[in-house]
DNA sequence: CTTTTAGTTCTTTAATTAGAGAACCAAAAA
DNA sequence: TTTTTGGTTCTCTAATTAAAGAACTAAAAG
């Protein structure tokens, strides 16, 4: 059970940590995300997590919960061993990216409806409002190819 | 000064605005900038502003003054007149998308540092973060390729 | 000058978030 | 059956955020 981050990786711990903080994750949440892209083994328990981050049970527990809900870190389970080994689910971004892009649909259908809701004075304004939903159309038929052709 | 808004106005405003809280504003900047995007006059002053939501001067000036900082929104004064005239920069999306774009990179940057300082042991996950980093220098690129060929 | 306008800043409060620590619990081990 | 393991849940507190309301201010109007 000896998993000594070298100081290196601390620090990197908490840029990363930081950055996916501005992503809309709690400080917990993100520094057990960062730990288990920066840690050498890739499969942590519940114990080394807590005991690697500093953190009480209860936030170690709730971090964890938090980013299985949002699908960004997973658990395997080994034959004869109750302990749940957690890792990151980085190899999903490709998914992740495409709900990301979907997600823009719901957000363009209230752009198009508030275009829809406006008056003709302001033609300038509704111009570029129509603009700004049609390019979120084009953008996501395009960005779902260029994933599509990335297979290099 | 009769700006009144109407009740389906009213939805949106509460509908947009809780989709860009989603996006990281505070609900009353949130609420600013849906008003900018849905009222019919397209530039509002701040007591306009603040009628309309009715909310306070001090978070009307805070909202206003943070949307300002973000380059959500912009102003305009008119000759002989003290008051300020706010108006949503929507047509300066393409602007925001190319920023939001180019913010991509110290993420990146910090992935390929991270990656730098992995053991080779657990080669699988080091070429998925490898991956997830070369994809996102492709998508960085390509996506400005789609924002230039946005010109229909 | 004095007052009004167009805000800004300060103070206070309410609400929310984050997390510690202890109590708790179910399954497995002893 | 008791103890240990691997967590989860509850209670409490500290810190942060959001916003109201009042006091303030600089520039313009009277």
């Amino acid at each position: 059970m000896e998993n000594k981050l070298t100081n290196i990786q601390k620090e990197l711990i908490e840029s990363f940590g930081v950055a996916q903080e501005g992503m809309g994750l709690s400080p917990a949440s993100a520094r057990v995300n960062a730990l288990l892209t920066i840690a050498d083994n890739v499969e942590l328990t519940f114990d080394e997590i807590r005991e690697s981050l500093e953190l009480s049970k209860s936030a170690t527990s709730n971090a964890i919960n938090n980013l299985l809900m949002l699908n960004r870190i997973g658990y395997k389970t080994k034959p004869g061993d109750r302990k749940r080994y957690f890792y990151s689910k980085i190899g999903q971004w490709q998914q992740a990216f495409m709900d990301s892009m979907n997600g823009l649909t719901d957000y363009n259908k209230l752009l198009k409806t508030i275009l829809s809701h406006r008056t003709k004075e302001n033609k300038e304004f509704n111009i570029q409002l129509k603009e700004l939903t049609e390019f979120i159309d084009y953008y996501q038929k395009e960005s779902i190819k260029i994933i599509k052709n990335w297979k290099k």
